[in-house]
DNA sequence: CCCTTATAGTACGGCGCCATACTAAAATCC
DNA sequence: GGATTTTAGTATGGCGCCGTACTATAAGGG
């Protein structure tokens, strides 16, 4: 069970007192942000006893099926972040064992990372892990609820709220 | 329409060519973290024009129904922050003149963070304009959608994932 | 072949967030 | 009433993220 946030609370009770309308949109609306940051705080909280962060749980990941490595700024991409992000990110990994950084033996302005021992093992254990963890979420729906409320998630957005 | 970020759709791929259990629970998961990201990158969007984030235009919201000010423990605590944070929130909106920080009377140790006229201006037009927006958001969906949404969000949450 | 443009990685500065630790002041407890 | 504990605000340092700007290299156009 979902607690709103004080804030959206206090939000939603001052739209409330001045009856505006759309209060149930808006109480939707903080809903879902409540359960992303729930799930985000115990993701953060599973992983950082590995001394990771999500985002580097995602580098490590995305590393795990390349034995070639990848670049930083194809792992920017496939991560959701701006090259500048990979590389404090990288400067982490890299100062934890996980990565190293090499030269690339054609492009001499790339750089090629992949997993060092550590970070292969790291990586294999904690995607089995995280991967359960994550499937473990939302057991208590079950499949045509599941369906129910992807479908509404689908259709929730509309095209020109950005 | 909503996509999953490059990085889930990544880990979900990883995980159904290894007939993981648990896919379609995962693929929600990674839609509402989508959905909830979408919705604060523009909300972050909107009041990037006004100079304020998310957490200062809550602060001027905290601040707009009371007239005699909160201290900043007080606002730590309704904006779900840590009092660290909410020095360096307040730090900005003061530089920016849209509060100030002043000694409680009976209390030494307190400040009074209020409203300057300039920040009782930006708090009113933006309440009105952040909560139609808010409000406008879902739109496409009618009531017994909505209904049926926030009854599964309220349900999706097992007492023991945190 | 040079000149321009695009790409790769990084440095730097800024924001928001936290944990920790510090100082001042209040509250509590013998 | 003096010592201890709690509370308030902040400083510091760290992380993750971004935009911007810089250097080096590669690619393309005349």
């Amino acid at each position: 069970m979902i607690e709103l946030e004080l804030k959206h609370a206090a939000l939603l009770r001052e739209a409330q007192s001045r009856a505006l309308p759309g209060i149930d949109t808006m109480r939707l609306c903080f809903q879902i942000l409540a359960l992303a940051s729930t799930i985000d705080r115990a993701c953060a909280q599973r992983l950082a006893p590995h001394g990771l962060s999500e985002s580097k749980f995602v580098l490590l990941f995305l590393l795990r099926s390349e034995p070639n490595g990848l670049p930083p700024h194809e792992l920017a991409h496939r991560a959701g972040v701006t090259r500048a992000t990979i590389t404090g990110l990288l400067d982490g990994l890299e100062r934890d064992g996980l990565v190293t950084r090499n030269p690339d033996s054609v492009d001499r302005r790339k750089l090629i990372i992949a997993l060092t021992e550590a970070g292969k093992v790291l990586a294999g254990d904690l995607f089995e892990e995280h991967t359960r963890w994550i499937a473990s979420l939302f057991q208590d729906l079950d499949a045509p609820a599941r369906q129910t409320l992807s479908t509404l998630l689908q259709r929730a957005w509309p095209e020109d709220a950005a």
